[in-house]
DNA sequence: ATGAAATAGGACTACGCAAGTCGTATTTGC
DNA sequence: GCAAATACGACTTGCGTAGTCCTATTTCAT
C-alpha cells in the first residue's frame, strides 16, 4: 500500500543516471547491466518516458536516449504520471469514475482525502530530477 | 500505486463517524449499514483498531466500540499505521528488510526518496480525525 | 549490401496482495 | 436462556505487478 511501482524506481533511476552523465547517450544495455534491472523492463519504461517526452530515443545503432528537457524541469511527478498511465490518485475516486466506488454517495473522508492528495503531489512535484544528481 | 486500501478507507469512516457523534458507542451493523460497507470486513478492522488501541471495545449485547482517544489525538498516519500491520514505505526498502532489494547496494535514489518518505509522513501525521467530522 | 547494435512493442506467465465471504466461538445484557 | 454484539481464522476470487519471450524496425559501420 502506498508504494511507488518498480517501473517508476527503474524510470527515476534511469533519468537521474542520464542526467548525471551530462545527458551524454545512454542505452538500455548500459543502464540495465550498471543497476541490475531486467532489461526487458527497463527498456519498456524508457518507451514510456520517451511517449512522455520526458526523453528522447535515438535508434539504430550508436543510438540510445538524452532527456528531452533540462533536469531541473523534469519531477518525479512527472515520471510518475508518465509511467503510470494512468491518474495517480490516494483513492479510487481520485483516479477513475467516482462512481465506480459504491460507497461514493454517502463517503465522509473524500474531501479529506482530497486535501491529502493535493499535499501529496506538492512533495512529487516539487522534487525535481536536477536535485537527485 | 500509491492508493490507500479499503480498509484504511472504511477505518477512516468509522472512526470519524463514532467521533461525529461525540463518542458515543456504534455498532458496526449501524456503520456497516450506514454506508454501505460489508460488515465482516469492516468488523475486522475495528478489531484491528482496537488492537492498536485507537478505539475501545465494548462486548456483548448494547455493545460496540467507541474511541479510546480524543479525535483531537487520532491522526490518518495512526489509522493507517494499525490497519496496514506492516511499516507503510514508499518503497520496499523502506517497509521491510534492505537486503530484499536486489539493486540496493547500487541503488542511487533511495535518499531522495527517503526525503519524499518523510514529507509524505508530515502530510498523514498533520491530518487528525477531529478536523475530518 | 550486409550485419550488428539498438529501440519498438505485443503476448504471455507467475506471483502476491486486496477484497470479500463463510463459519464458528465468545462475551454479556436483559 | 436468548439475543446482540465482538473475536478470529480459513477460504475464494480477482486484479495488478513484475518479469519473460519473441519479433519487427531502424540505423550505423564496414
Ligand atoms: S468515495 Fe470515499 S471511499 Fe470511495 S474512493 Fe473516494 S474516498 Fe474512498
Ligand atoms: S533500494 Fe532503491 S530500488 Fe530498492 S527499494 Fe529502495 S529505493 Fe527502490
Amino acid at each position: 500500500m502506498l508504494k511507488l511501482s518498480k517501473k517508476v524506481e527503474y524510470g527515476l533511476i534511469a533519468v537521474r543516471h542520464i542526467a548525471s552523465l551530462n545527458n551524454q547517450i545512454s542505452t538500455v544495455k548500459e543502464i540495465s547491466e550498471k543497476y541490475t534491472i531486467p532489461s526487458d523492463v527497463l527498456a519498456k519504461v524508457m518507451q514510456r518516458l520517451t511517449k512522455g517526452k520526458l526523453i528522447s530515443s535515438h535508434q539504430g545503432a550508436m543510438g540510445g536516449y538524452t532527456l528531452a528537457r533540462r533536469a531541473e524541469e523534469i519531477s518525479v511527478m512527472d515520471v510518475i504520471a508518465v509511467i503510470e498511465g494512468t491518474q495517480v490518485g490516494i483513492a479510487q475516486c481520485f483516479s477513475e469514475e467516482p462512481q465506480n466506488c459504491s460507497i461514493f454517495h454517502n463517503c465522509t473522508i473524500k474531501n479529506p482525502l482530497g486535501k491529502i492528495q493535493h499535499n501529496l503531489e506538492l512533495v512529487f512535484n516539487s522534487m525535481k530530477v536536477s536535485e537527485i544528481v
